[in-house]
DNA sequence: AATAGTTTTGCAAATGTTTTCATTTTTTGT
DNA sequence: ACAAAAAATGAAAACATTTGCAAAACTATT
């Protein structure tokens, strides 16, 4: 058992050159004379003989790795994210680096740091709020970064992503010109969550453009878990004084209002308007289906590749980001109020 | 901004030690000094630098990383089980490598290929069906790993997970003894996916032990998405000739079946039976709660988490892995037959 | 067959760390 | 104050590669 794994010695010796030129063959493949290149990769398959990134790594040579770090894989909120952002970072023959810090800005910081550590090419954060530690450190070891999920202006590193204030304007005015004024809000915990926060400001100010606002007992926070929202929903309409909609902070808290509302016997839209945020995977096929605001999670994954590679690759040149905007869709959980 | 990134020879340097003296004290901190692991400390803080843990690797030092390979994120299906996994994994020191393979064997031979090239310390991969370059190239190199998700005593590697054939027979036993004859089966397409191979033939086997099956345009194929799944059965209930149930190969295609049904106005149990597989979030508080096994993705997660790292530290000693047993969970979409 | 040019290869230094062993410094007991 | 023991530190070799430069081996041209 304790045949040592073949390293580029074994290799050189076994297909009698020298290792600068198996290494050679691997890197500049042209610089080798095919004869040779063959010989050496069949020394290598015989071998079984895997090349040490880590050995590479130490020369400057760019390690091929991304570090992604997201708050939360459990639920269906980042997944479409991670999956493209993935899939586009991988084409480009990089393998990302994924951890999550379950809302623990303090977490994320040891986190980049270790990733850091493994000298990965770059970095990807979610949202535009993250300790000042964490910012200090990317910007003064100079890794590429990109920020995920939000976008704003005056983002102190390259951000791609939408306006999560306009995602929340949008519902809340659409829910206001539907002639509701009892409106309730369910939403997550807002610490260590700036998209969250950020649509809540939007809807707040779309209602009090019209010169209403939320009830105190009206706005409810909940994790993000269907059966969360659930509870809280039904606990909500027992009440004899119900409002007229529900603005959800996601599409999962949506979900969660539309069962309660179903078991109750509330019917949408024509008793209870209710909307999301996010437009995830079956919302639309939902009956009746979300009315909510999309936030285009494949297109932000696929640009914000594009990005942090471009942004690799360019070192100095320093791009800027892009804002994806937001769409509201409204389909069949939304209505004018009776 | 050119300062090159300071090493452990520019620490030693300005704190007046040796690099070997830094060294230590990053790694066994009890061999040195108080007073000089100050001044390190200080220094290390002073100049921003960051171990470079590909020159630990070199050394044959573990690096601390866990390959994980997924067939996709995307869905619903393994985030629970990544998110507990990375996050026990994690707790341990231990950073993610994640990729996904889109259910291509191909590929994930060459992801496996590449994770060992940064040379991770462990893998872990879903399911049991793998090419046997995959198999091989973990054999030889000898390279912990778990296999997760599936689980089977003669399986060539160690693995923590559920039964999924017993998990097709309980659903298709259930809903065999509520009296169905007249049953179809949606299920995902089936090549490189063992999991739902399993499923499938649980169902099969149930309903041939009372002399049934299921009818060749009863048999359903879809892609794992709540849409698709609508569309499929949308169709499938508009022949006049229906089934009394619908056996669905994962709680996803369930609710796409829960969502057809709905908007056909066919009330679910009383017209007709729809049963998931998996239990995922949201399943128990759809309406109606959906009947389902539970693949306990969680207990999955986190006891695969300390096999992979037990096998890691023990090396030589192979655990053999865990059965985590599926557990029927009888809610309110399967009713007798009418 | 000799020359010049080109392609291919090898040598040796470099990369950022850890570790063994030897040396220096400090502590302890008298 | 002194030797012996213990603790702290440093020098140098080792780890698995890459790369600049020079040497060697081919090709083409005369």
């Amino acid at each position: 058992m304790k045949e040592k794994k073949a390293d580029i010695i074994a290799v050189a010796k076994a297909a009698r050159v020298s290792p600068s030129t198996v290494s050679r063959s691997f890197n500049h493949p042209e610089l080798v004379k095919a004869a040779t290149r063959k010989r050496i990769d069949a020394t290598v398959r015989r071998l079984g003989y895997i090349r040490n990134r880590a050995a590479q790594t130490i020369h400057g040579i760019r390690g091929g790795t991304i570090g992604l770090i997201v708050p939360t894989v459990d639920h269906a909120i980042f997944s479409e994210l991670i999956q493209s952002f993935s899939e586009r970072v991988e084409e480009q023959g990089f393998t990302i680096l994924l951890a999550s810090h379950g809302y623990r800005l303090k977490r994320e910081y040891a986190i980049a740091r270790k990733m850091l550590e493994h000298r990965v090419d770059g970095m990807a954060l979610i949202g535009l709020e993250h300790s000042e530690d964490t910012y200090g450190l990317l910007q003064q070891q100079n890794t590429p970064t990109v920020l995920l999920w939000n976008y704003s202006d005056d983002a102190p590193m390259p951000c791609v992503g939408s306006d999560n204030y306009l995602a929340g304007r949008l519902i809340g005015d659409h829910v206001v010109r539907l002639g509701h004024r009892s409106i309730a809000a369910v939403f997550p915990p807002i610490s260590g969550n700036d998209r969250a926060l950020q649509r809540l400001y939007g809807v707040e100010d779309a209602l009090a453009a019209r010169g209403l606002e939320i009830a105190g007992d009206w706005r409810l926070e909940t994790p993000y878990s269907v059966s969360a929202a659930k509870n809280k929903v039904a606990r909500l309409i027992s009440f004899p004084q119900r409002p007229t909609a529900i603005i959800c902070g996601n599409d999962v808290l949506a979900w969660g209002a539309l069962h309660a509302l179903r078991r109750e016997g509330v019917a949408v839209p024509e008793d209870v308007t209710i909307t999301g945020i996010g437009d995830f995977h079956g919302s639309r096929d939902f009956e009746p289906s979300l009315t909510t605001v999309r936030i285009p999670a494949h297109t932000i994954g696929s640009k914000a590749a594009k990005l942090i590679v471009a942004l690799i690759g360019n070192e100095g040149d320093s791009e800027s980001g892009e804002l994806v905007p937001p769409e509201l869709l409204i389909r069949s959980t939304s209505g004018p109020v009776r």
